[in-house]
DNA sequence: GCTGTCACGTTGTACGTATAACCAACGCCG
DNA sequence: CGGCGTTGGTTATACGTACAACGTGACAGC
């Protein structure tokens, strides 16, 4: 008869304040109740109606109280098979928009009591190392934002339900999609600037291989070549607003020198600003600028920011609805949420002269 | 002889691209390897060394890789007793200083095989949610951050290991602590505007109960005491530019103005900046304005904020490792990290009449 | 009195893994 | 040739939970 011991409690004397009092079981919770575990199970499991009095389900629910029992989610997800987590996938957190989606993915996940674990999707590198890995958990499901093509083949590997944010529609289908009309918003900013008079517009575009940077490209070239005798010059930018203002100062140096930047994020579009500032222009009289996503950056600068906001909590809560319903077997909705331009202080009419 | 089935297979029809094929267990692997599970998991466990024949191991390895074996993660908690994961415990991921924190904590715990899962710790509404139970994990330690005080009680009740940052060094004990030198980086801060003729200051004071704010706010009134003729006036402002813009226009209309405001946090810096441009005041020829952090913020102003930087990636990959030091009963090394002025374009001597 | 039928629990697994303990050959030496 | 170490595995648990299936008295109906 093979004994096996306890691993990790005597072995190692875990350094600590307390000492380190093994967690109580279920299986202590029914000793101390002088019931069976699996009665502490039902009622702590809340399926305890017409099978267990209500006199001893309030017994064991003061001993597990008494114990500060807490279930080992361990063992139940092993029983359960499923772990009421999800992975979510963004490039980084740093930047306001998907702190953002992560909060609102949290929010929705924390109601219905779901777990969120972040994998910060490696950028240059590809996906090297394995997501399902080093999220240290089993998951349920995974939602991705921003993904470039070639880093989703390891996410479809793991075989679980995949909500894809801010993709192609169109593209390859996932379980679910939440998209944002980006087309509409560039169009949006662009007509906002074409109203006001503008007609040679440089666009500072972010040097990022997605979805929506594609997007804002495309709708920017449609919209402008609907207006006559407007133009529109591009600069690349890595996503920085360091790079940003060497590529806005060339855009602004430039002759005949554009009336208007309109950048793909609002980072760039802080670049711009300190672009046009060091070239003793001013924003918005002699230059205007627009960003895109409405981060927390577009107000704290002066003048402040007029850009395109995007509805980033409700994007990831979205997200986290979809996957809810995707794992219920219920009909995942698949939103296409609006976005909205928000008219501030960086814009104005073009310069007189001009 | 009672057979339970097994849960969550046939029952509900998971929509899902694929057919859901269940996942291969180790047995699965051992079968197809004409091995036992116990040489599967010795073999892919890496502790073969004398025990498996090299033959054999290339086998198995084989055979996993065939069938795209991935170990069941709550099995091996399960049965482990302990799931090299760790709960991070900050206010918000939306600042950036926390973002970073987190960033640094990932790197260092995937470099160990760990895993971070966050725990947005709520702010007004005290610790209602239960931390353990909303990390849908096992955890093995804490990492916390920023925590007011009455919220540690939430995370002590867990009996795991918890790494306290940026906090009170002198406080009531956690297992480790990492602190940033924050009295060292006020003094710098006051130092250089008092060092460039500064002498009536206004203290932008960040309006929460933490330990790093109560230090800041205690360095400046120090540091200031020590130079004569040199004085500070306190304003209150709540986390955020919006409410800085306020608090600095009721600290730059004060009379007599004063020449320089120090601010808790780059947030607030932005708005103290904001705030003098609308009052007509330009950074720095008639105020200077001092940050602290070093957000990605602080380089995207114009000009860019002088601030105080800390070492956010650093705080956090220090607090894991002090977490894994202490989980292998290691001693914890808890250091406190040194803090750098950085002088950019907020800053200069005051005006010559004043 | 015998049989249903509840009401209230209990017993017995099984989830997938890691590892202690055991065991069968085989070679080697005295 | 018997004993013994070595090599290369196998067998048998146990982790803590959830739940299917199985009692077991009590009480009612006929």
């Amino acid at each position: 008869m093979a004994s096996t011991r306890r691993p990790g409690t005597a072995d190692q004397p875990r350094a600590g304040a307390s000492p380190e009092r093994p967690r109580p079981t279920s299986r202590d919770v029914a000793r101390h109740a002088s019931v069976s575990q699996a009665t502490v199970s039902l009622v702590l499991g809340g399926k305890w109606q017409g099978r267990v009095s209500p006199r001893t389900a309030e017994t064991v629910r003061a001993s597990a109280r008494a114990l500060g029992y807490r279930p080992n989610l361990a063992a139940r997800s092993l029983r359960l098979g499923r772990t009421r987590t999800a992975l979510l996938v963004v490039p980084a957190l740093t930047h306001d928009y998907f702190a953002r989606v992560h909060a609102g993915a949290s929010r929705v996940a924390a109601e219905h009591d779901f777990g969120v674990v972040l994998y910060p999707s490696p950028e240059g590198t590809g996906p090297a190392v394995d997501p399902f890995g080093s999220a240290r958990a089993a998951l349920d499901g995974v939602i991705a934002s921003s993904m470039a093509p070639e880093a989703l083949a390891a996410l479809r590997e793991g075989g679980l339900p995949l909500v894809m944010l801010d993709t192609d529609p169109a593209g390859d289908r996932a379980a679910a999609t939440v998209n944002l009309d980006i087309a509409d918003g560039m169009r949006q900013a662009a007509g906002h600037l074409l109203g006001l008079g503008h007609r040679r517009l440089a666009h500072l575009a972010a040097d990022v291989d997605t979805w929506t940077f594609g997007v804002r490209a495309r709708a920017l070239t449609q919209t402008v070549a609907g207006t006559a005798g407007a133009a529109v010059r591009t600069e690349s930018s890595d996503l920085s607003v360091e790079a940003a203002l060497h590529a806005a100062t060339r855009a602004l140096t430039a002759e005949p020198r554009p009336t208007a930047v309109i950048c793909d994020d609002d980072l760039l579009a802080a670049g711009a600003c300190k672009a046009a500032r060091r070239l003793g222009l001013r924003v918005p009289e002699d230059v205007s600028v627009t960003g895109f996503d409405d981060l927390s950056l577009a107000t704290a600068l002066e003048p402040e920011l007029t850009t395109v906001r995007l509805p980033a909590e409700e994007v990831g809560a979205a997200g986290m609805r979809a996957l809810l319903d995707v794992l219920a077997g219920r009909a995942a909705s698949t939103p296409v949420l609006a976005v909205q331009l928000v008219q501030r202080g960086s814009t104005a009419e073009p310069p007189a002269r001009s």
